[in-house]
DNA sequence: AAGAAGATTCGCT
DNA sequence: GCGAATCTTCTTA
């Protein structure tokens, strides 16, 4: 959920990637530096950065403080501010709003200044409960990688339309 | 010190 | 399908 002024966006997470300690794929990888600070913090943090000079990537700390590991947050299947995201994304595609990581980011508004949010708190971006359970869970490799390529560590909604890349394809790599 | 690659997306061919 | 956009970090000279 992310709050912007007045509005509010929502989405509910249909895919996500694992990056777990010592994962050689990881941004944490080579240890700490300016960018990857955040990755080190407790669980349930922000972790957002700038890649490609083109695209915002959000992620979620998932283990303890100084561990550095997390979660990649790679589509959302859009619920609440729909016509804002429109606007934020440039398109009146809603299946393309937020499916990919750049686009989810560029979908919630999401910059380097919410870097090391709690999203477990009462803030401009925060975790909600489901508010429909899931169908079903389906894993694959990562996507984009070159490191650790065969881990099955990608985990999307089976069937759902907003998971990344052609819809409902598996991809291996 | 400089070049290449990277958890990507968009527009043009 | 391919290349550009263009920031941070890693690799090699």
């Amino acid at each position: 959920m992310r709050k912007t002024g007045r509005n509010r966006i929502s989405g509910r997470i249909v895919e996500t990637e694992a990056y777990p300690p010592g994962d050689r794929s990881g941004h944490a990888y080579h240890g700490r530096t300016a960018r990857n600070q955040s990755l080190f913090l407790d669980r349930g943090f922000a972790y957002v950065y700038f890649i490609y000079g083109t695209s915002y990537i959000l992620n979620v700390t998932a283990e303890e403080p100084g561990v550095g590991a997390g979660v990649l947050l790679r589509a959302v299947e859009p619920l609440e501010g729909i016509n804002l995201m429109k606007r934020l994304r440039k398109t009146d595609k809603l299946i393309d709003l937020a499916r990919g990581p750049g686009r989810l980011a560029a979908a919630l508004q999401i910059d380097q200044r919410l870097d090391g949010v709690d999203l477990c708190a009462n803030g401009p971006l925060w975790l909600g409960t489901a508010v429909r359970e899931t169908a079903h869970i389906s894993t694959t490799v990562r996507i984009g990688i070159t490191r650790e390529v065969g881990r099955p560590l990608r985990f999307f909604e089976a069937g759902s339309p907003f998971v990344s890349g052609p819809p409902n394809e598996i991809r291996s790599r």
